[in-house]
DNA sequence: GCGTTCACG
DNA sequence: ACGTACGTGAACGCC
């Protein structure tokens, strides 16, 4: 059987824009949408070998069916002019593929697609529709089988007649008769109001087609009989409007959609112009035939030959023509990872503008020599993953290296949500450059203990493909508005963790091991009160284990509708709810507690204390998607603190020295007073400027009552509306953390955005922005992608929602506390303090140093602190100072 | 390798 | 009509 491919253009051009990040080539082209479109294409071509195929779009121009229904697709988000920009360039490009282009005045691609699929179905061809909506599954038969893109670029589901009536229970024709009764939001096809999918599909199953549904449609009771018989005649137009056309005047032969080769010089000329030179190169590679190299497009860089030309000086003579301030490539051999001297064996230096390299190996003996006359330089370091070199430097020499630009912070920056920030991805994006198998090795985004072992030439090349990426995704921040960010924030911020790792903080194991023994003797008395309880022994760590003992040997009536996977939780909240139903509850609760402290902070912690009794985390600058750091091995921004007995764990962290001591400063309510200055909102202005508790104030407002009147309840509940606020709450969520119900949950949220209006209209902003862009914004600039907000998915979509609301807050925060941990640690080198900043706790800084200078760490605190950002609200922080870590309370 | 749980802001 | 508050990391069980 010959195999037809029928493609919906615009549906996937569409997917494809928002599938990638922009790209632009140096002409200011936008060529993402084509980019993803072309790689799924030769995908596509490659699975199936199609016999003929043809790619159908969408007219400007309207259509028939607006001309019986004006308001057909009315109310449309505007597609962005970058994509609308694509669309003739992806024309050219399909032509140049050989590959039929198919549109018609007054009709859509789907039904220039339905057309072609019938007399396909009807001559025997078998049938592969591509989109990326489900419109088109209507024309599923025996022959048509359509392939409906998930998300990214490179994920299908495959419908056939089985997995339609698997996924929905309807067959295509029914199908039509659904989106009859359920409408179509984003074509504004009216269906029938109060009717879904879920209600569809059971009408459906029920009735068969729609023109039964409406006959019985005295039979259907309720709201819902009432909603069906109001809507009969809409329900009529919808169907009209959502069948395809599959008798469209289309003129074609076979023989126009027949598939062969395409032409590969012209193929070459529109990449080219698009700087698409891996697609070239591949190109190249599969046709050998298809000219000689030279009249190819160059591709975008030819590593050998370029390598090959830089030259290869002696450190002597590199740092002699080299000079102070100028732009060096950094990378090096090192075992960095908590180490309190690393070792390093060899170091590449490569300077763009003299296109001069320096390879040098080195032992531990000549080590310190060659990084301290580097560091004397004072070059702008650049590299990928430079904290660790900048950190093994300051290991080697007391002068500060001055980090100028990772290309992986840099990444992130422009894109928070990935999750990695690997090299080849950047020359694929930035230089059209696909790596070959041979520098796959050098690509990761940090270079770990294990390439330790990387030769010099490794790193040589890695300086060098650093190079190649920097000018353009350079410009890439420029055009998102990140450079002040960039290199006012975060590079100098490399500087300030490199420092705070180095430092690390004191541990003391038998501290530890102290509080290990007496939560040794809990767990064994609450294990052998637990078993006693059951009945019987059970490994209580099991969630699914513990839940057989407690909702089904002890019947313990189960609070909550279970959850999707059908199974039991045993989470704190749920057993919370338990507590008086069974003794042994409080015992698992507290078993529990126990065990984590067990596991995870003292075992976890002693195994984590380096040979000099000191702790010395990674403070990660490109995880979180907000701006915040992160912290691991150990985690020291997850030490206990809320519970009495597990904030304990702190007295193990203590002072360097017998004369040191620890001042830390946490921001009071920095989230709430972000808020209220973004939102302008007035009386949350007023309460901060007047120094109020500001749930306390809240609580007030919103239950009406007198300040001096607000109960501790009150004010509990007017502290859960704030978080709420700041996460972008739900009532079901609010009730959930308050105990109560939903609608209860809702009256608070309803109360306080009647009182807090400007609150109300900045969050709805966001979600504008979010909506618009799909992108919204710290205070600072930095920006964060919500592809959520593109979801099929209702809840992803609301998911989306909250990711706007709480991403300009949270991260506006992140921005501000990093502002000022430079500032702090400028501050103490400047004035040749001793102290040093060691750790971050997203609101929170923690300076060790000399006692006598305590005074004066209180004092840049503070002043560091405020003066990070000018808000309508001010900053302030409560500083408190003690020997552990414990006593910073 | 993934889901669940729980520690923090 | 769906499951439900934001952001992390570590340990553990289980496949």
């Amino acid at each position: 059987m010959e195999q037809l491919i029928l493609i919906d253009g615009n549906s996937l051009l569409f997917r494809a824009f928002f599938a990638m990040r922009p790209m632009v080539t140096s002409k200011g082209i936008h060529t993402q949408g084509v980019f993803a479109f072309v790689n799924m294409l030769n995908k596509i071509i490659k699975d199936y070998k199609p016999d003929y195929i043809a790619v159908a779009f969408d007219m400007k121009e309207k259509t028939f069916r607006h001309e019986q229904y004006p308001e057909y697709k009315a109310g449309r988000l505007q597609t962005p002019l970058e994509l609308l920009s694509e669309i003739p360039i992806l024309h050219d490009v399909l032509r140049a593929m050989n590959i039929a282009v198919l549109e018609m005045p007054r009709y859509e691609a789907d039904d220039i697609i339905g057309t072609l699929s019938v007399k396909a179905s009807a001559e025997g061809l078998r049938t592969l529709v591509i989109s990326g909506d489900k419109d088109e599954l209507q024309l599923v038969d025996d022959n048509v089988n359509v392939l409906i893109n998930k998300k990214g670029m490179s994920e299908f589901d495959l419908y056939d007649l089985a997995a339609m009536k698997e996924r929905y229970n309807l067959t295509p024709q029914q199908f039509i008769d659904l989106k009859a009764l359920m409408g179509d939001k984003s074509d504004n096809i009216p269906g029938i109001a109060g009717i879904g999918e879920k209600k569809g599909i059971a009408l459906l199953e029920q009735y068969g087609d729609l023109e039964n549904v409406i006959a019985n449609s005295d039979k259907i009771p309720g709201k819902m009989g009432e909603n069906v018989r109001n809507g009969i005649e809409s329900a009529r137009l919808s169907k009209w409007l959502a069948t395809i056309n599959t008798d469209a005047p289309v003129e074609f032969t076979w023989d126009d959609l027949k598939y062969t080769a395409p032409d590969i010089k012209a193929l070459i000329e529109i990449y080219t112009e698009l700087e698409f030179n891996a697609f070239i190169r591949r190109l190249q590679s599969e046709n050998p035939d298809a000219g000689p190299e030279e009249e190819a497009a160059p591709a975008a860089f030819d590593a050998a030959a370029e390598i090959g030309s830089i030259s290869k000086v002696s450190l002597e003579a590199f740092l002699e023509s080299v000079e102070d301030g100028s732009i060096v490539i950094t990378e090096a051999s090192v075992n960095a990872d908590h180490i309190d001297t690393p070792e390093i064996s060899a170091i590449a230096l490569y300077s763009p503008e003299k296109n001069m390299m320096c390879i040098r190996e080195m032992t531990p003996m000549d080590a310190s020599l060659c990084i301290d006359s580097i560091a004397a330089k004072s070059y702008k370091l650049c590299g990928c993953g430079l904290k660790k070199i900048i950190y093994t430097m300051m290991s080697y020499t007391d002068t500060d290296p001055d980090p100028y630009y990772d290309v992986q912070v840099a990444e992130y920056l422009l894109d928070p949500n990935r999750q990695k920030y690997a090299l080849d991805k950047m020359l694929l994006r930035y230089n059209g450059y696909a790596v070959s198998e041979e520098d796959r090795n050098i690509m990761s985004e940090t270079l770990n203990d294990e390439s330790f072992a990387l030769t010099a030439v490794d790193l040589a090349r890695r300086a060098y493909f650093i190079s190649k990426v920097m000018p353009s995704q350079d410009a890439a921040l420029a055009e998102n508005g990140l450079k002040d960010l960039f290199h006012k924030c975060e590079m100098p911020l490399v500087l300030t963790l490199a420092g705070m790792e180095k430092e690390g903080i004191k541990c003391d194991p038998d501290i530890l091991r102290s509080i290990g023994a007496e939560l040794d003797e809990k767990i064994s008395s609450l294990e052998s009160d637990i078993y006693s309880l059951a009945g019987k022994e059970f490994n209580i760590n099991s969630p699914k284990q513990l839940a057989v003992i407690l909702f089904e040997d002890l019947k313990i009536p189960y609070p909550k509708a279970k959850g999707k996977t059908g199974g039991y939780s045993t989470a704190a909240d749920i057993l919370e709810k338990l507590r008086s139903d069974h003794r042994i509850v409080d015992e698992v609760l507290e078993y529990r507690k126990v065990a984590k402290l067990r596991s995870t902070y003292i075992d976890g912690l002693i195994t984590l204390i380096g040979t000099d009794g000191r702790i010395r985390p990674h403070f990660m600058q490109t995880v979180a998607a907000t701006g915040r750091l992160s912290c691991t091995e150990p985690n020291l921004q997850n030490i206990p603190i809320r519970d009495d007995y597990g904030r304990l764990i702190r007295k193990a962290f203590v002072t360097s020295n017998a004369s040191d001591i620890f001042t830390g400063s946490d921001y009071s309510q920095i989230e709430l007073r972000i808020l209220a200055s973004l939102s302008g909102d007035q009386s949350l202005i007023e309460d901060f400027r007047n120094g109020k508790d500001i749930h306390r104030a809240t609580a007030s407002r919103v239950f009406d009552i007198p300040e001096d009147k607000v109960t501790p309840l009150d004010r509990t509940r007017a502290k859960a509306v704030n978080f709420g606020v700041v996460y972008g709450m739900s009532g079901f969520g609010l009730g959930e953390s308050l105990n109560i119900s939903r609608t209860e949950g809702q009256r608070y949220i309803n109360e306080y955005f009647a009182k807090h209006k400007a609150v109300k209209e900045y969050l709805d902003k966001q979600i504008k922005t979010g909506e618009a862009e799909h992108k919204v914004y710290t205070y600072f600039g930095r920006v964060r992608q919500i592809p959520e907000f593109t979801s099929r998915k209702f809840m992803e979509r609301e998911l989306a929602k909250r990711l706007a609301m709480n991403t300009p807050i949270q991260g506006t925060a992140a921005d501000i506390i990093k502002i000022a941990m430079n500032s702090v640690s400028r501050e103490l080198r400047e004035r040749s303090l001793a102290s040093r900043l060691i750790l971050q706790i997203h609101d929170e800084l923690i300076v060790e140093g000399p006692e006598n200078e305590a005074d004066t760490v209180r004092e840049i605190l503070e002043t560091c602190m405020k003066g990070a950002a000018d808000l309508a609200v001010e900053l302030t922080c409560d500083i408190h100072s003690g020997k552990t870590w414990y006593e910073l309370k």
